[in-house]
Order: C-alpha cells, then structure tokens, then sequence
DNA sequence: TTTTGTTGATTGACGAGTCAATTAAAACCC
DNA sequence: GGGTTTTAATTGACTCGTCAATCAACAAAA
C-alpha cells in the first residue's frame, strides 16, 4: 500500500539498519537482505533507493561522520578558551553517541574499509585532517609541540575506541576521558 | 608431481599466502581461490590442509601473534630493570616485524575478525592480557598507577597502530616510539 | 599395495542486482 | 466532481555469478 513521500523515510531507515547490521554481523557477512529485512522492506527496496550495497555502506559511513561533525561543532560553539576547546574535543570524542556500542562497531569496519575503499579512506582523511586541524590549532598557544601532541591524542583516542569495541568488559568512559585528560595535562606541563 | 613431506612447506605458504591476501584485498573479498593461488596451488589442497576458509584465516592470526610472542620474549630476556623491560615492550610492538605494512594490515583485520568470531576474539584476549600483563609488572615498582598507565600504553600503542595502516603517508617508526615513550616518562615522573 | 600429494570437475548454496507487474496516491482535464 | 493518466512505492520472481566445500581419480613415493 504505497504511501507518498516514503523517500526520506526509507533511506533513514535504511542508513540506520546498516550501522546496525555492521555491529550485529560485522561487515565480512553483511547482506543486503538483512539490512532491507531489518529496515522492514524488501531488498529490491533498498536497491531502488541506494542502487548498490557500496552506496549503502558509504550512506552509513557518512551518517557517523556528520553526526560526529555535529556533535563536536556544538561542542566546539560554546568553547571560549583554547583549553576549553581541547575539553570540547575529547569530551565529544568519548561523548554517548559516539560511544554507543554499535557506533562503536560501525567506526572500527569503517578504519578497515577504508584500507581498501578509496571513497571510503577519503572521507575518513577529511574526518582525520579536521580532527587534527583542531586539536593543533587549540594547542598552539599552549603547547611547544601542537603537532606531536596533537598526534599523540588523535591516537590514543582511536586506541581507546578500539579497545571499547574489543572487549567484553569495557572500559568505563570516564576512565578513557580520565586517560586523555592526563595525557593533554602532562603533555602541557612539560 | 607429488614430492614426499610437502605438508609443513604446504601450510607455511598458506599461512603467508593468507596474511598477504589479508593485506591486499581486505578481509571482506578473501576468497580460498586466491589465498590458493597466491600460494601455488589448487584450492582443494587448501581446503585439503586446513579443512575451511575460517581455519587458515585463524592460523594466520595465530602466527601474527605467536611471531609478536617470540619477538617480545626475546626482546625481554635481556632486560634485566623494569625501565629496560619497558622499553623492549614498546620496541617490540613498533619493531619491523610488527611495522611490516602487510602485518599491520592483518592486524587491523584481526580486530574486526575478533569483534564477531569467539575464536579469534579468545587468541586475542590472550594477547592483550599478557601484553597488559608484562607492561603492569614492569610498571609497579616505578608508578603510583600501573593499571592505568598500562591502559594508556596499550591503547597508544594501538591507534599508532591504525594510523600507519590507514595514511598513505604514515608517520615514521621513530615518532611513534617517541611519543610512546613521552607518555610514559611523563607518566612516570607524574 | 598402501600412503601421501594433488587436482579438475562438480555441487549446492547464497547473494547482488534486474525486471515486470501491482497498488495507490496525485495531478491533470473536462 | 468524475474520469483518466501519470508518477511514486513496492515486491515476487528471476538471472547471473561466485564461492566454499566435496569427490573421484591419478601420480608418485614408501
């Protein structure tokens, strides 16, 4: 019985099924028939919307990243001092969306396909330079080194995450900011 | 032309073969033809040898690992004081054994293997725990905080990890190390 | 002649993507 | 407003390809 304007509503669900499917299966065995079943049409459906598993698969990549993107601008927006921003930074990094565990597991297939994907190793680069971008530019008027501590945090960060999708016990996230903050403190003392 | 003991020289190529396809296509699109080929042989001595596609992709993990074993036992059998014991951790994980891009990429794709298969998530378990075990004795007698530094090591260690096998231009051994060893220092002296 | 190595051919399953056909809303026309 | 046509939504059935795994058969060494 085919309402009108179904559109937007189908890719969302859609881009959501995927991120949930990612997570439930891992993207080794990821079928367009799950996610078509889990989103509650037919698998011609998300093939008249999407055209191809890959698009489904970017749709669901770029969905993580701009809701990334959104968190941390509004992080970012109420952010006065450099300080303040570097907080804004790992506290979005480590905030609830980002650490909800099928996000968590959505990011992590992300890292591996774009390995190989270039579409994909090209959205993660922009997410990577703008992470970078703005953790040196709130280091530079406190740390002699913006660059390498820059760096050091990106990772740690990402390492963090991992070690969240990995294990059955997870850390608790205030440890994983705990970590961070330290890590930003003595790297500023210095 | 059936040699007599081909069945150890025969594994040996497959486990490589594995660990390179890994690294050249990515997890999701291995298939036993190509692992077989890339080997010099049919895929039904592949299947003949290691009874499934899941098998070898575990015995590649398991050499993975059980090479980082070696190396790191050996790196640790001449350090007599936990600061030397430290840093033949730190050197081993970042050793070129381990920097091999073809290995890095099989250990991104291990991670994600863990995530849903409980074999490989149990192989690698073991190696986190003893990773974390060795990096807390070599703390205790130097910080106030072992457990936590430990955390922090691995999971800098870790995301290092994954920059080098997603940038192009992928950051030299040396800064790697050094920002390890930064963070532990400030660590220590805390 | 028994054991080990080896493969070509085959099977059986499954999955991505296509297509024709159906339904109902919407738009157009008198 | 009643009728007709267009357009969006939707799916079942199908095609085509691929791939893991099996098997029967053959070759050579012991």
């Amino acid at each position: 019985m085919p309402r009108i304007g179904m559109e937007p509503q189908r890719r969302e669900a859609l881009v959501r099924a995927t991120i949930a499917e990612i997570a439930a299966s891992g993207a080794r065995d990821i079928t367009v028939a799950r996610i078509a079943k889990r989103a509650g049409m037919s698998p011609a459906l998300a093939h008249h919307y999407f055209g191809s598993k890959e698009q489904m698969l970017l749709a669901a990549m770029r969905r993580i990243l701009s809701d990334f993107g959104r968190e941390a601008r509004r992080a970012m927006a109420g952010a006065e001092t450099p300080r303040a921003r570097l907080q804004a930074i790992v506290e979005t990094s480590f905030g609830p969306a980002n650490f909800d565990p099928e996000v968590v597991a959505a990011w992590l297939n992300f890292y591996v396909q774009a390995h190989r994907d270039p579409e994909a190793r090209r959205l993660l680069h922009i997410y990577h330079a703008r992470l970078r971008s703005n953790l040196v530019h709130a280091l530079r008027p406190l740390s002699t080194d913006p660059e390498g501590l820059a760096e050091g945090i990106g990772a740690l960060i990402d390492g963090l995450y991992m070690r969240q999708a990995l294990r059955r016990r997870a850390l608790a996230t205030e440890t994983s900011v705990a970590l961070v903050n330290d890590y930003i403190e003595r790297g500023l003392r210095q």
